[in-house]
DNA sequence: CAGCATCCTTAAAGATACTG
DNA sequence: CAGTATCTTTAAGGATGCTG
C-alpha cells in the first residue's frame, strides 16, 4: 500500500494509479467531487456492495494518500464528514477522461464481440 | 480479468481501470505510444525486472482487450511484433495526464511528509 | 453512528525450468 | 526468439461479530 514510507514504481503514472487504484476509491473521489461533502454512512448508502471494514479502509488509505479530508465531530452519536482535498479535486478530470474513454470503448468492443458484455449496476 | 464473458463495474471508469490496472500495462501502452511498434525482446529489455511469464500475460490481455495489436510473423526464429490499436491510442492522453499529476503529487506531498518517499527507478 | 478485530478466500504476480 | 508449464507467495478484499 501506499503508506509503506518507501514506494517505488517505474513511472510517476503508477504512482497516481497506486492512489486510486483500490476498488471503491474512484467511485468515492467522483461522489465527493460531484456531491460534495459526505458522511460516513451516506458513502456506504452511495456504495451498496461495500462492507463497513472496506469503505473504512479505503477512506483512511485516502486520506493518508491526501486525497480526502476527514472532519470528525465530538457528538453522540459520532459524526464523520468526508471531502475532497486540493488533491483530490485534482483527480476530478481524469476520472472524467476515463469514465468517457469507457464509454466509447464499452459502445464499439462491447457490440463487436458479442461474446463480451461489460454491465454497469 | 477482463477475458471473462461478462463483467460488472460500478461505473465506466471502472472499466477503464480494469484494463490498464495490470502492473506492467501502463508502462507497455505508454512505450509503444511513445517509440511505435516494439518485439517481444525489445518490450523485455525495458522492463528489466518482468519475467517472462507475466510479459507474455499483459500483452495477451491488453490484445484481447484490444488495446494492442500483436502481428506474428512465420520466421525461424519467431518475430513478434506489438503496436497500439486505435483504443490504445486514445488512453496515451490519459496516461500523460496521470503522468503529470503524479509529478505535482510527488513534488508537494512527497516533500511535506518526510516519511514518505517515492522513488523511480 | 462509525467504527474495530478476526478469520478466510482468491487472484495477481513472481521464481524457475523447459521448448518448437 | 518468444514463448509454456508448475509451483509458490502475498495482499486486497470480503464475511461476520462486537463496541464507545
Amino acid at each position: 500500500m501506499t503508506r509503506a514510507s518507501v514506494q517505488e514504481f517505474n513511472c510517476e503514472k503508477e504512482l497516481t494509479l497506486s492512489l486510486i487504484g483500490g476498488k471503491w476509491k474512484m467511485i468515492i473521489l467522483w461522489h465527493l467531487g460531484k456531491k460534495g461533502t459526505k458522511r460516513f454512512g451516506e458513502l456506504k448508502q452511495m456504495l451498496p456492495n461495500i462492507t463497513q471494514k472496506v469503505l473504512t479502509k479505503q477512506l483512511r488509505e485516502l486520506e493518508e494518500d491526501e486525497l480526502i479530508h476527514r472532519e470528525v465531530y465530538p457528538v453522540v452519536p459520532p459524526k464523520v464528514e468526508y471531502s475532497l482535498t486540493e488533491h483530490g479535486t485534482g483527480l476530478i478530470p481524469i476520472l472524467e477522461a476515463m469514465y468517457e474513454w469507457g464509454r466509447t470503448y464499452m459502445d464499439t468492443v462491447g457490440k463487436e464481440k458479442d461474446d463480451v458484455h461489460y454491465s454497469i449496476i
